[in-house]
DNA sequence: GACATTAATGGTAAAAAGTACCATAATAAA
DNA sequence: TTTATTATGGTACTTTTTACCATTAATGTC
């Protein structure tokens, strides 16, 4: 960004006497939908117990104040995705910003919410300050809408404090409307430098919530990646169960 | 969304006495990229001129503080929008989030970029409490990107306000991905309740900034819209210069 | 009124993309 | 050695997109 230059003493007065104050201001949070991919493909969230009021032992996505003079919006959500998960450079963009005032009872809360996509591997999970817990969830669907699940409890989407169900909603189905024109699904590769297409396959029936054809996949991947150098082949192939899968390496832009 | 209930007597006393002040506050705008489409069918943006520092006499969007508790950051761009251009009830739709701390020099703003799609007629153009003028511009490019004009004057993107290029930018390049899959092209026309498929055409145009092919555009419109039911044959035709054209409305959802 | 001009409408045909499905190859496990 | 499994390399069919042509119904000009 191009930096601002006072040009003339008016303005410099100006900014001297201006009162930040004059207008009510909202507190203004970064939230944070971590998405992953456990052993058996399935997607998976990171949610934290809340360990204060309000929404006290409800879970919750990970979040934290911007503070404000000290960093971007961005790097507020990337800081509080260090504090939780002890991750840095993955896949984190913003998603939406909510701003309904009844939101959170404290006080209007301006929450924007960005998406993380994270290998499981990468994750080191930890409870926060505000957290007394944090658990990565099974997401499924029925009836009634998303279910988060692991060995130790389930909870429904309406479970979950403030109006988290309504951001979680929004990463997935965003999620989904991205990955046949976007490279989202890279970032949730065990190693986005090594993979077969079958892995990445695997990713995109989870996130599509249906499955596959592998060899039209394989077309349009060595069609729309390969061809156009955005993977390149590395002439290594994978022994596993059946035939050696071929390796190929995602080019980050 | 779901109203919050405190459940204990420690939880209300602790919203009692929380204080709201404990983390530096940003302040929050709701900036409008207002776009239409002149007579001729090209791109235009309204532009105000600041009146105030910073930035003064510089153009920029039109924006506005959110009155925290009073308003949603929706509610803030509608009024920003109707204070600015005297409409209500028009395509207003979230952008994208701008929290650079150095985007303004007076203090952390951290603004919600919205989008409004209005047609032209509905503009009643005024200038608000902070601008000394208000004016459509038409979009153009050249090798160094937009260049915003009128009859009066002609400015390019870096001489804007603020980081306001660059949220003119993501405005414009959203609502041309979009394009294909959304309804938004609708919110340009004249009138949304009786057009013709070349008023429609020409918006498409003008935003992918090449020519169609009108009888191949008729016959996806034919199939998206018209046999889907979002948009009715009205069983009516216009006449104008050629051949009389059949009008069609569009069904709000 | 005949004729050129203009723009909408209703087509066809080729090209590209998407989908279904088959055959074979290379490995591990039985 | 056989079977199961997974990757790879195809073909054929379907659908969508794109290019382009012909006709129709109006206006404007001579």
């Amino acid at each position: 960004m191009k930096a601002y230059k006072c040009t003339t003493q008016a303005e410099k007065d100006f900014l001297k006497t201006y009162d930040a104050s004059q207008f009510e201001r909202p507190s203004v949070t970064a939230d944070i939908v971590i998405l992953t991919l456990d052993s058996s493909d399935e997607l998976n969230i990171l949610l934290i117990k809340r360990g204060g009021f309000p929404y006290k032992d409800y879970w919750a996505i990970p979040g934290g104040f911007l503070e404000a003079g000290k960093e971007s919006i961005d790097e507020a959500a990337a800081r509080e995705l260090r504090t939780e998960t002890n991750i840095d450079n993955v896949y984190l963009k913003q998603l939406y910003t909510f701003g309904n005032p009844n939101r959170d009872p404290r006080t209007t809360v301006v929450s924007v919410a960005y998406t993380a996509l994270v290998p499981k591997h990468k994750l080191d999970i930890k409870a926060g300050d505000d957290a007394s817990d944090a658990k990565l969830f099974r997401i499924k669907y029925d009836v009634n809408g998303m279910i988060f699940s692991n060995e130790e409890e389930t909870i429904t989407e309406d479970e979950l404090a403030f109006d988290h169900e309504e951001i979680i909603k929004m990463a997935i189905t965003r999620l989904r409307n991205r990955i046949d024109y976007e490279d989202d699904a890279f970032n949730l590769l065990r190693d986005k430098n090594e993979f077969t297409i079958s892995e990445l396959k695997r990713i995109h029936e989870t996130i599509k919530n249906r499955t596959l054809d592998l060899p039209n996949f394989r077309k349009t991947f060595l069609r729309d990646y390969v061809a156009t150098g955005k993977v390149i082949d590395l002439n290594k192939t994978m022994v596993a169960k059946g035939k050696p899968a071929r390796l190929y390496k995602y080019i980050e832009r």
